[in-house]
RNA sequence: CGGCGAUUAGCGCAGCUUGGUAGCGCACUUGGUUUGGGUCCAAGGGGUCGCAGGUUCAAAUCCUGCAUCGCCGACCA
């Protein structure tokens, strides 16, 4: 490709709506163009390493026995209400109808489709197990796109879906999706790691995402410094501590707060330290036969948060979960947020783990302006019950039994889930079994964030110059700079040379014939991290030499014009 | 969905307080100059100042409403 033909689209300034390192690098680097909040269009470069990634994952799913087909963006929406989805999946389902006013969705995902499919087509046990997938377009209305493709409307997505008679064969085949996931990361050169996960909206049981670890990733991922163990926080399961109750020390006493609502206040002004007190948060509990919803105390210990996942799993809590508002909790309880405390309260008292071992603790009393010190459970809270509701913190025991936790960013790029019978049921996706009686199938589902991945593999492969590409993903093998080509008449013949020969050899190439001084077309380069540049210039003419610079390494070599193709391609292979 | 902010040329911004015919840098076009790390000079093209309404002799500028975009929050009491 000649850049003078191309459309390069590089910006020396980064937009001001761009954040996250990888969103600028994409604009700067002409890989995307936004069209409206969370809607990009892809420019050349962007989409030949949006189809790099796209091969690899077809690649491997290939060899893990998948089998690719395609499904259309737009579902009718009773297949939505069959498997229940059309309400529990909430605004995020892009709702459109047509010209006839049915109803339909631009789909998030694909299990009603694929289900509806399967049950259609597959009758016999002798079929499955089966494993379909697809590599296309979906829309999700997210609240608030960001961060460029990294949270978009539309992305690209590669879902797989498995069928099969029974948990066992699921189990089985899961296995090899989990490492055919490991096969793509690997072969991307990304910093990933494999973590216990929550099922969400798409359900089923076992489940593990794929982080590609990076400071501006959106979710916190918990590992054992000792063993494999890792999981998402709000799956990481926080231990109950080991050490008993202390026995009360101190009397129950009041003191007057006005001006602190909060821990950090409560420390700052009157000397609490924060894991001496404890935060009451107060939500909706589940509803009653009439469809009224009271009201449920959750408490964590002051320097802990809550973990909002495990506290709406629990029976008392309403689902999702959702914080009372101040007039219902002023109703109940006669005291704003910030003075409130479990000393008193005739509603449900769930307390944590690690807050229900604390002695002579701090806590609102419960009235406007006024806290308790030295309280105690049991003495001054008789009743109520205990669970994990928090987020584990660093340091603390792994669930698995070795080592402690400790904390870090990733970038969802992959979830894989075992399904079991969620979709088979509902959509009554059953196969013959062996004795000839219809069997419902087990399903898993595994997806993959295609147009994801190009973002979080550029915050892993950055430097103040622009993008780093791995090999694997780079959109140009290698780019031609020569130096002022339109006053040599050497250079020219040279630079075209290599450019026919380089191409022959198999090697995208970017061949930079543009009137710009060499300053501009290093910048550039850079910028669209293209892996290599072979640099032509006189000054190394009179020796038969070019040089090769590596982007990632910033090494340089000489290479003898004549012999220069072969090693490259030795280089490259 | 709540709070904050922005919206002026393709991009980055100034002008608005104090109303008087729209500017700068980059990019683009043309000519010259320079040439191994974003040269320099000159001449150009490009804008219904987000939209709608209002105030005024006169609105990018003041007022009202709306839209779009972004940030933070949507549990940490």
């Amino acid at each position: 490709m000649r850049t003078s033909q191309y459309i390069l689209a590089t910006l020396k300034e980064t937009p001001s709506d761009a954040e996250v390192v990888s969103h600028q690098l994409m604009l700067r680097a002409g890989m995307i163009r936004k069209l409206a909040s969370g809607l990009y269009t892809w420019l050349p470069s962007g989409l030949k390493v949006l189809r790099n990634v796209e091969t690899i994952v077809r690649e491997e799913m290939e060899k893990a026995g998948a089998i690719e087909m395609l499904m259309p963006v737009i579902q009718p929406a009773d297949l939505w209400e069959e498997s229940g989805r059309w309400e529990q999946f909430g605004p995020e389902l892009l709702r459109i109808t047509d010209r006839h006013n049915r109803p339909f969705a631009l789909g998030p995902t694909h299990e009603e489709v694929i289900t509806d499919f399967v049950r259609k087509e597959v009758s016999s046990y002798k079929q499955l197990p089966l494993t379909l997938y697809q590599v296309q377009t979906k829309v999700r209305d997210e609240v608030r796109p960001r961060f460029g493709v990294m949270r978009a409307r539309e992305f690209t997505m590669k879902d797989a879906y498995s069928f099969h008679l029974d948990d066992a064969c699921l189990e089985k085949t899961y296995q090899v999706m989990h490492q055919a996931y490991c096969n793509i990361f690997e072969r991307l050169g990304l910093d990933y790691r494999p973590v216990i996960a929550d099922t969400g909206s798409i359900g089923g049981s076992v489940s593990h995402e794929f982080h590609v670890l990076a400071e501006s990733g959106e979710d916190a991922i918990a590992f054992s410094t000792e063993s494999d163990y890792a999981a998402n926080i709000e799956k990481a399961e926080a231990l109950a501590p080991a050490t008993e109750r202390a026995e009360p020390s101190k009397e129950l006493n009041t003191f007057d707060t006005p001006n602190a609502k909060t821990i950090a206040e409560l420390a700052e002004q009157h000397g609490v330290k924060a894991r001496k007190g404890v935060k009451t948060l107060i939500v909706y509990g589940a509803e009653n036969e009439d469809g009224e919803r009271g009201l449920v105390a959750l408490i964590v210990r002051g320097d802990h948060e809550l973990n909002e996942l495990k506290a709406e799993k629990l029976p008392l809590v309403d689902s999702p979960l959702e914080m009372a508002k101040e007039e219902d909790i002023v109703a109940a309880i006669g005291a704003k947020p910030g003075s409130l405390g479990p000393v008193g309260l005739d509603i449900p008292v769930i307390v944590d783990h690690s807050a229900a071992v604390m002695s002579d603790f701090v806590a609102g009393a419960n009235k406007d302006g006024v806290h308790y010190s030295g309280i105690n459970w049991g003495r001054d809270v008789a009743e109520f019950t205990t669970a994990d509701i928090r987020n584990v913190v660093e340091g603390d025991p792994s669930p698995c039994g070795q080592g402690t936790l400790q904390i870090k960013r990733g970038i969802e790029v992959g979830h894989i889930f075992q399904l079991g019978s969620k979709y088979s049921e509902a959509m009554n996706a059953g196969v013959l079994g062996e004795s000839g009686k219809n069997q419902v199938m087990t399903m898993g589902c595994y997806g993959i964030g295609v147009s994801r991945i190009v973002a979080a593999a550029i915050e892993q492969n950055h430097d103040k110059f622009g993008i780093k590409w791995p090999q694997a993903l780079a959109p140009f093998d290698i780019a031609i700079v020569p130096m002022n080509m339109h006053k040599s008449h050497r250079i020219p013949d040279i630079a075209e040379k290599f450019y026919a020969d380089l191409k022959a050899a198999g090697l995208e190439v970017l061949f930079d014939d543009r009137k710009e001084r060499p300053g501009v077309m290093f910048n550039d380069m850079e910028l669209v991290g293209v892996p290599f540049t072979l640099v032509i210039g006189e000054r190394n003419l009179d020796n038969n030499q070019v040089e090769l610079k590596n982007r990632r390494t910033g090494e340089k070599v000489m290479l003898d014009i004549d012999s220069a193709v072969a090693e490259i391609t030795k280089l490259m292979a």
